[in-house]
RNA sequence: GCCGAAGUGGCGGAACUGGCAGACGCGCAGGAUUCAAAAUCCUGUCCCCGCAAGGGGGUGAGGGUUCGAUUCCCUCCUUCGGCACCA
């Protein structure tokens, strides 16, 4: 057989022991095994393209398996599983273009993606191999949204309970009751105003919109209501944001996370229109804003509500009414692209209404204009020109007075502030401002909170930016709702033995265009009678491709499990994920779902972790060698299968960790993978005859010499500890530098050999499996020990220290390791470079940093 | 605009908690081997002056702290990523 012959034939070698793991179940992994300490590595699972991989997938890949495999030598039981999330957009676009049932692409797809996964020896547990798409899978994807949908969160105890402990008012009738209870479901149906895509035919949510239009695709999006499936994230805000604390993620992703869900903290204040007193009837409401400034309240010059604030037509004057119907009809049509594209210049109507601020009794009109959002907040706010970027601009363009009445500390500031030539938004001095005069901010901001609620005038509060998440699509290739809607207009679950729901075959993909998906002309699986004869009708819309995401770490713990989603000892064993990998794009969106539905499941009992994933690392992305983002357009993209064809997985494994840090976006460099590949050649040669194919006669039972172990246990000290901080590339360079050394002696002993493949073994398996073989090893290196290094052993005997003068290296003095300081000190002194340097001066200061240098200050 | 990360040879990048800048790899140059090429091996390779010994400069720019700064502080510039009227 070829490959018993000497060159290294990276072709069959990689074939071979693919074929051996995958026939001895090598990776598998043990539930529940108390022998040994778990450890869980996940990948984010790739949707299955037509595409098939690019090189940024393995990247994380090898990463991860290098971490998997390091572990289970270092004797831990390693959970590493792989599988597809397969619901996505390109499946159903294919349908709709040819006709092919999604489905079909799908599988097909898959196909091609686990030939080219498996062809890099990742050392997965195929045994656990998963798709969101299997009605297996889904069916337990529909089991947590009926958890969500048959829940409530209780406000008090801050968490989740189940729908039949919500406290029901008492003597609602039966309809009001329903509503009552609808209206507190985690998962609930609500009019909103949704971001319709006309193009893809679907509504999409915040997190897809990226500037106006759709995230895939570039399609314009705009604001339209409809009726919608809601999950309550809002009401984990806090502790999405309380929990980051206690994940080992990298502070830069966790900020994303805090910005997105963009807690604030202010006052809700009260502002009554003016001339609605009780004599004058009193009968319009008054207008409640919402600020991060209550202390800038004597600064308030105007107030601003939005187009689509409910006391817009109550308070509009005659005089002006035909104005603001005109402009808010003009606000309702703008997309979000237009209100975009539209930031720069600021647009309103005055109202003709004034309302009263409460802290001084001054009228200040009430205008509407689009830069106030109806979603946020109260939809109103008070304008402080002085101390608002935007109340400053808009009062510019509209000649309001701007009253200065914070004094920045800056002197030069605090003059343009007091000619209200300057906008200044942090924090000083009050002015202006009665008796409140002279408090610094966050104190003003405190009393002023304070007065206003003893007077019934205001109260504490907290906005976010985060809203409830739209959870659904009017789309086929999804995740269908378990959900019926009766004639009589109750919304009920299916039961948990009416899963899955699966999804019906349909002929035409196209959606129907009245805003209903696909699935609306499947007239045989829509319409369905009760057992009571109430007629009913399937919700059309289905999940979105972050359903089946957000729990796929769970189902790997139990995948072939019909009873249940997964079982409880199992889930304790193995919960929660230690190492996380994945590109940065899921930042917010998969990330914050995700914590979001386990936090619901830890209150519901189900998974016994607050968090999900303890440690994340970010990958960072490959770009072309042009150094641009790869794309077909540019014909820069690098094709895994050619490079594995040329090269082997080894080395494409292995120059995928060179290229730089893992988290780094960087170049790739064919000559780079050339380089690695020339780096395995060599490891190979210094253990195999390439003519014969023997172990070279230099690999023998021989004592190594002192340079040979040190370096050796150097090379282990380094290695391990660069993949436990994830350091691959500078693991691969001591490797290097390890070859480089061992290539060059005459003998290799075995007993320095053999625990340099196992170094090698994490970064290029087959290479290292198949020279552990020839080395005369039967079993598999995958579960070997991982070497140990020996402190002493690793020290080196001899140091070279530089020795400088005033911070010029002058010279270089080696000494024993042990040598103590005086002892240095006087060796450096007496160089004679150092002499020389000296000239006769004494020298002032002489600092000895142990094994680096002898600084001589003169 | 705001927030975050990063700027080191021809290129990818290294440098522990402030301690010899440029490890390792690529590329390039010269040499060995070869009829020749590939492969392999050896030598050199931050820049400037110098035949050399040696000297000077150097981690985006400028300043500061320090015996000593790629590393810490301030100002500015550039690139990338995120957010984008969230009051």
């Amino acid at each position: 057989m070829d490959v018993q012959q000497g060159t290294y034939n990276f072709r069959q070698i990689e074939q071979k022991w693919q074929k051996f793991w995958e026939e001895h179940k090598t990776f598998r992994a043990q539930d529940g095994d108390a022998s040994r300490p778990k450890y869980y590595v996940l990948d984010m699972f790739p949707y299955p393209s037509g595409q098939g991989l690019h090189v940024g997938h393995p990247e994380g890949y090898t990463a991860s398996d290098i971490v998997a495999r390091y572990k289970r030598m270092r004797g831990f039981n390693v959970l590493h599983p792989f599988g597809w999330d397969a619901f996505g957009l390109p499946a159903e676009q294919h349908a709709i273009k040819t006709g092919t049932a999604p489905a079909l692409t799908t599988a097909k797809n898959i196909a091609n993606m686990r030939r080219q996964t498996k062809s890099l020896g990742f050392s997965y547990d195929w045994d656990r191999e998963i798709a969101t798409t299997d009605p297996e899978y889904y069916k337990w994807t529909q089991w947590i949204f009926l958890k969500l949908f048959n829940s409530y969160f209780d406000e008090r105890e801050q968490k989740a309970k189940p729908i039949e402990q919500l406290p029901v008012p008492q003597g609602l009738s039966e309809q009001e009751r329903r509503r009552f209870v609808d209206d507190h479901r985690l998962a609930y149906q609500a009019d909103v105003a949704v971001n319709w895509c006309p193009a893809l035919g679907t509504v999409l949510a915040n997190e897809e919109v990226i500037g106006g239009v759709s995230e895939r695709g570039g399609h314009p999006v705009v604001r339209r209501p409809m009726r919608q499936w809601m999950l309550r994230i809002t009401k984990y805000a806090d502790r999405l944001l309380e929990d980051l604390v206690q994940v080992d993620w990298t502070e830069s992703i966790k900020k994303l996370q805090v910005d997105w869900i963009g807690r604030s903290v202010g006052a809700e204040v009260r502002f009554q229109i003016a001339g609605n007193t009780p004599e004058s009837g009193g009968a319009t409401q008054d207008i409640w804003v919402f600020t991060t400034r209550p202390d800038t309240l004597f600064g308030a010059t105007y107030m601003v509500i939005a187009p689509e604030h409910p006391l817009v037509d109550v308070i509009t004057t005659p005089a002006q009414k035909a104005a603001v119907q005109e402009y808010c009809q003009a606000a309702a049509r703008k997309s979000d692209l237009d209100r975009t594209d539209l930031a720069k210049e600021k647009t309103g109507v005055f109202t003709g209404t004034c309302a009263v601020n409460p802290v001084n009794q001054e009228k200040i009109p009430i205008w509407i204009s689009d830069y106030v959002l109806i979603s946020y907040g109260t939809g109103a706010i008070m304008a402080v020109p002085a101390h608002d970027d935007r109340d400053y601009e808009f009062a510019k363009k509209f000649g309001l007075p701007v009253i200065p009445v914070v004094e920045p500390p800056d002197p030069q500031e605090a003059e343009l502030v007091r000619r209200g030539e300057f906008c200044f938004t942090g924090n000083g001095r009050a002015i202006n401002s009665g008796s409140f005069n002279g408090l610094p901010t966050p104190e003003f901001k405190e009393k002023i909170t304070a007065w206003l609620a003893e007077r019934g005038q205001g109260k504490k509060a907290v906005n976010y930016k985060l809203r409830d998440w739209l959870f659904s699509r009017q789309r086929y290739w999804g995740e269908p709702f378990p959900i019926l809607h009766t004639e009589d207009g109750r919304i009920i679950g299916l039961s948990e033995d009416e899963l899955p729901l699966l999804l019906p075959e349909v002929e035409d993909y196209r959606p129907p265009g009245t805003g209903q998906s696909p699935l609306a002309k499947a007239a045989d699986w829509l319409h369905v009678t009760l057992p009571d004869g109430t007629k009913a009708q399937r919700e059309t819309n289905t999940m979105p491709q972050w359903a089946g995401s957000c729990w796929y770490y769970l189902r790997y713990l139990d995948p072939r499990n019909s009873a249940r989603g997964w079982d409880p000892a199992k889930e304790k064993y193995w919960m929660s994920v230690d190492l996380y990998i994945g590109g940065a794009e899921h930042a917010v969106l998969h990330l914050l779902y995700s914590r979001f539905w386990h936090k619901v499941l830890y209150d519901l009992g189900y998974v016994s972790t607050k968090e999900p994933f303890q440690k994340l690392i970010n990958q960072g992305m490959i770009l072309g060698e042009d150094g641009q983002k790869m794309s077909k357009s540019r014909g820069n993209v690098v094709n895994p299968d050619q490079v594995i064809e040329e090269y082997g997985a080894d080395s494409m494994r292995l120059y995928e960790m060179f290229m730089g840090p893992l988290e780094a976006m960087k170049p790739w460099s064919m000559q780079g993978v050339q380089g690695v590949s020339r780096f395995l050649q060599k490891a190979w040669r210094t253990v195999v005859v390439e003519e014969t194919g023997a172990l070279a006669q230099t690999v023998q039972e021989a004592q190594p010499d002192d340079e040979t172990v040190r370096l050796l246990h150097q090379t282990i000290r380094k290695v391990g500890g660069d993949i436990e901080t994830f350091g691959f590339n500078t693991a691969i360079s001591a490797m290097m530098i390890f070859v480089n050394h061992l290539a060059k002696q005459e003998v290799r002993p075995r007993s320095i050999v053999e625990p340099f493949v196992l170094l090698l073994a994490p970064f290029a398996p087959h290479i290292a499996e198949e020279l552990w073989q020839r080395l005369g090893h039967r079993e598999s290196l995958a579960h070997q020990p991982w070497p140990k290094y020996n402190e002493e052993l690793a020290k080196d005997k001899q140091l070279e220290l530089a020795v400088q003068v005033n911070g010029k290296v002058k010279d270089r003095i080696v000494v024993p390791a042990e040598m103590d300081d005086e002892q240095v000190k006087a060796k450096a002194l007496a160089c004679e470079k150092v002499v020389s340097a000296l000239a006769g001066k004494a020298p002032k200061k002489v600092i000895v940093v142990k094994g680096r240098l002898v600084s001589i200050v003169v």
